[in-house]
RNA sequence: GCGAGCGUAGCUCAGCAGGUUAGAGCGUCGGGUUGUGGACCCGAAGGCCGUGGGUUCAAGCCCCAUCGCUCGCCCCA
């Protein structure tokens, strides 16, 4: 039997091409999130099963997780998402950490399910939380730095939209407005989640199926319906309109748009599956017609970090998966040519020996060289440097070697320029200083 | 977990109705003589046709199972 040459079902081997993208991708949202002010924390990948009972649904812990009993019989899951681990975090040290804080961390996530488009079974995912503010400054702060992130990546507006509702604003309508028990109200949420993915009979019969004789019999049911279409604030009931959770999602969106924020849309049937959410809750869908999905989402959750027994702790934030951005920049040609990190390939002709001083030099002045040391035919090495796509290429023969002076040559434009070992440090370096301001 | 489609060289794929030693392009490696690459020409390596079983004189092709991939569903971190 041969060994296996795949990697695991649902994981990625990252070659070095691979790895470039990833540290491209993940230096975009390291850069925007600490120009806002956030600090990066990371934690153990593994963590013990409880932590996720309380907050999630069973079907996620039992069957959607990577689980097993340690050697020492505790229930450990490989962590399917960060949120119960920061909230593990922040309430640990609930009363020594000053606030508003500010957190972000891109950990390597596992969930035990059948992989698809955008959802593999390993994924990296950005998360960036604020702990501390219950104003919806706090949502108005997570949402430019999501807009911010899209554009310092090269997209515009046109290439997404930033979609908005309230887990208040829904309760309010289904229970109060409307008057659904609250079991039912809870059904009913996870059901208009889906609504997007039904037709419209299909979905009508669900509803019928959720809620009880009575409240169909007693017309609920329509103005649910009704309440569905509406896709403007303004035009919800007055009852609603004049709602707390409205006002606040108005003043966002007003918010948003004045910060020049204005691919937004108020979605009555967003959700986010998840019970914990307590208020605003947001998602980026790609506008793209091939992937039209939802690539991150966020909302507030005041509850988490209370869950740990600490004094409950206001809380805003979003995850944001590696493979859902992969997609997006691919899709809307936004992937740039990422080069190798190194710099210079050094062919060697003649004495290898007695040119190991000048690479030892360029190394010394900082730059990023790699010696081809087979000694094979000149033609030879250049290919092997062009291939690996290393920019500049140094000749090291006898002719260099006894004048002191060196020629470096830009493979993609042919240039070449002659000097001292340090004189092409430098320009190396400026080249590479210029190129890095332009990104 | 459920449903559908697909598995032939590193990659993209051909492969006739089941009929001898399985093909192309790209890529890789080598060559086209002296210290300058990308083009072009020549050549080579590389496949138990995903795996196991079955049907048949004969299986890459048909049947079953299994694994993997893709796309849906469930669920969405």
């Amino acid at each position: 039997m041969p060994l296996p040459l795949q990697p695991y079902k649902g994981a990625r081997d990252f070659y070095p091409p691979d790895k470039r993208l990833q540290k491209y991708m993940f230096g975009k949202w390291r850069e925007v999130a600490e120009r806002y002010g956030y600090e990066e924390y990371d934690a153990p990948i593994l963590e013990s099963l409880e932590i996720y009972q309380a907050k999630t649904g069973d079907e996620i812990v039992n069957e959607q997780t990577y689980s097993f009993e340690d050697r020492g019989k505790r229930q450990v899951v490989i962590r399917p998402e960060m949120t119960p681990t920061v909230s593990r975090m922040v309430a640990a040290r609930r009363q020594e950490l000053s606030y508003p804080l500010r957190w972000y961390s891109i950990p390597n996530l596992w969930r035990y399910e059948r992989p698809q488009r955008g959802r593999l079974r390993e994924h990296w995912q950005l998360n960036v939380d604020i702990f501390g503010i219950a104003d919806s400054g706090a949502e108005y702060e997570i949402i430019v730095m999501v807009d911010d992130i899209f554009k310092t990546f090269g997209a515009d507006s046109k290439m997404y939209e930033i979609r908005l509702n309230s887990r208040q604003l829904i309760d309010q309508a289904l229970i109060n407005y409307i008057g659904f028990s609250s079991n039912e109200s809870r059904a009913l949420s996870h059901l208009i989640d889906r609504k997007a993915k039904m037709d419209k009979s299909k979905f009508i019969s669900a509803i019928d199926d959720l809620v009880s004789p009575k409240a169909r019999a007693s017309g609920k049911v329509e103005k649910l319906l009704a309440l569905l279409d509406i896709d403007n604030l303004d035009n919800l009931p007055a009852m609603l309109k004049l709602h707390d959770s409205a006002l606040d999602l108005k003043k966002m969106l007003r918010q948003l748009n004045q910060a020049g924020i204005k691919n937004t849309l108020f979605d009555i049937s967003l959700m986010r599956g998840f019970d914990y959410y307590t208020g605003i809750v947001f998602e980026v869908y790609d506008r793209h017609p091939e992937n039209n999905r939802s690539m991150l989402g966020g909302g507030r959750y005041d509850g988490l970090v209370g869950a740990f027994g600490v004094t409950p702790l206001p809380t805003v934030g979003f995850g944001w998966g590696d493979v859902t951005l992969a997609n997006f920049l691919e899709l809307h040609h936004l992937l740039p040519q990422i080069k190798t990190e190194t710099e210079i390939y050094a062919v060697l002709l003649d004495d290898l020996e007695k040119s190991q001083a000048p690479i030892a030099k360029l190394r010394q002045l900082g730059l990023d060289l790699a010696v081809d040391w087979s000694n094979r035919k000149l033609g030879d090495q250049i290919k092997t440097a062009n291939k690996k796509s290393i920019p500049y290429l140094l000749v090291i023969g006898r002719n260099e070697l006894k004048n002191n002076k060196f020629t470096l040559k830009h493979l993609e434009s042919s240039q070449e320029i002659t000097g001292s070992l340090s004189e092409l440090a430098n320009h190396v370096i400026e080249e590479r200083n210029n190129l890095k301001n332009k990104q």
